[in-house]
DNA sequence: CAGCGCTTGTTCACAAGTTCACAAAGTCGC
DNA sequence: GCGACTTTGTGAACTTGTGAACAAGCGCTG
């Protein structure tokens, strides 16, 4: 049918897209023109064979025997990940973590911005965060519509957020990015990304436990292996 | 050697207990008792065959035709994820994220306090933060050292990053929280875990992209579908 | 105390993702 | 223009993770 025919793109490849283009932008901002496999891997902190492998399901976008152009692959890039054009956003719950994140300037470069805060609490309506008004709550759907809003961004605590969600998805949003500990209950075709600290934090201290528990039992093994040589030296104690 | 012999524990299990860690406080704090890896698995919204794979990696914790013990289960995986003791953590750089994260409550629940903030601007310094107070980043090493602290958090700037990640490294810290969009280069032995809102919001933006890709196909499909049938109507026009 | 129903723990087949290895395809020097 | 060299793009082996299926084990009931 369709001439170009795509292939289905591992998911575990388009979370290494963003990062590759983040690699690529620096490049370019260091003046190089061209870039290899090799070095972009190097950078991106992967192996050299999984960067091709990543970019040829896009296409052929390189040379054999030279390598990438780097404005070329980024462009490349840009248009899988749709960062030609912009993405409004909007954030659910305007506290510590919310308002952080409407301040916060750095999305703005890769096409994302905030175009409204919303809460529900009263007191906190009609604050300035950043260059934004904190609206209501009730005016969710309202400024969904109006901004085109395609991005759901919920800070609210826990307890609020699959109610949240649930307004977002009911204005039409079918993107959301949830940094509540909760697990949303939504409709299949809303596609929801859980940013969770305390479980990243909680994956490091089980590591760090493991390696306690490790240097322990190495220590054990240590003092178990003198205890058998004390044995040995001292048959008489043995049963 | 060791009479229980562990096995070796998959990355995505992992990740995956403290989710379920959640769901068993919230299933205790409704008064429930026991519970079944089915219910399990739809609170934390995963299959019911993983739960009872995940949970029978460290031992045999269930009883057949019953179910779990909620509190049972709680204590051992607080215990496989090393909750049963205080996990003292330094943030480096008090910026809008970093200060967000400071005055955060929700960490110390699950046994993480943070126990100092530092950050490398002279004007900061001084300045209260939550409970804390803003200390210069050349005490890093000295704050490590005096609250035992076991995981960085670095909310620098990306240009920083590198930096502060190697502060931390040499005053001994061997895990990273890293929420800085960058690739860290670091001794083996220091595990680093990336938290990267763009790349998330890239994520979310691959897959609308698609879906507004499909469904210009789709219309696109209607269209020849509907050409070919004019064609096959006023078979006058075939070449 | 034996049979029955229920839920775990485990096995197995398969799906997803990674890495290797190498032919294909280009450049560059001569 | 040709041959040596470089780097891509990809088929295939391999590793890791998932989901279905089921035997084993437990409690309840009659
Ligand atoms: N602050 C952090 O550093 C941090 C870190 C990790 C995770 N989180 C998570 O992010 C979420 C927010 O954290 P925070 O520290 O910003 O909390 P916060 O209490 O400072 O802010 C929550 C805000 O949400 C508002 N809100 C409550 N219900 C709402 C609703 N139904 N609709 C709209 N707004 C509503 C509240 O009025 C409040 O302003 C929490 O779920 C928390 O677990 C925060
Ligand atoms: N703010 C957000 O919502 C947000 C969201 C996603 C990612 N991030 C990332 O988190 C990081 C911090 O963001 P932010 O908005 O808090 O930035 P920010 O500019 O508000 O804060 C950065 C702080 O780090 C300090 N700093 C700089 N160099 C330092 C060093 N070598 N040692 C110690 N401190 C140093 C600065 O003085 C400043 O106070 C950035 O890398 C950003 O990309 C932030």
């Amino acid at each position: 049918m369709s001439p170009a025919r795509r292939r289905v793109i591992p998911e575990a490849t388009i979370a290494r897209l963003p990062v590759y283009h983040r690699c690529l932008l620096q490049m370019q901002s260091e003046g190089r023109s061209k870039t290899s496999s090799e070095q972009l891997a190097e950078m991106a902190g992967v192996n050299a064979a999984k960067v091709r492998k990543d970019l040829s399901y896009f296409g052929s976008y390189g040379t054999r025997g030279v390598g990438y152009g780097v404005d070329h692959l980024l462009v490349e890039i840009r248009r899988e990940l749709g960062l030609t054009h912009d993405w409004p956003c909007l954030i659910v719950g305007a506290g510590n973590l919310g308002s952080a994140l409407a301040k916060f300037a750095g999305f703005s470069d890769r096409g994302f911005s905030v175009v409204a805060v919303v809460d529900i609490d009263p007191g906190r309506v009609g604050e300035q965060v950043g260059d934004l008004v904190i609206e209501h709550e009730e005016r969710l759907a309202e400024l969904v519509e109006e901004h085109g809003v395609v991005i759901g961004i919920i800070t609210t605590p826990p307890a609020a957020a699959q109610d949240a969600a649930d307004t977002l998805a009911r204005a039409g949003v079918r993107s959301i990015l949830n940094f509540a500990p909760t697990v949303l209950d939504l409709p299949v075709d809303v596609l929801v990304r859980d940013v969770d600290v305390a479980v990243e934090l909680q994956i490091l201290a089980f590591h760090e436990e493991r390696r306690a528990a490790a240097a322990a039992a190495v220590e054990a093994a240590a003092a178990a292996a003198a205890a058998e040589q004390r044995r040995a030296a001292n048959p008489a104690t043995a049963s």
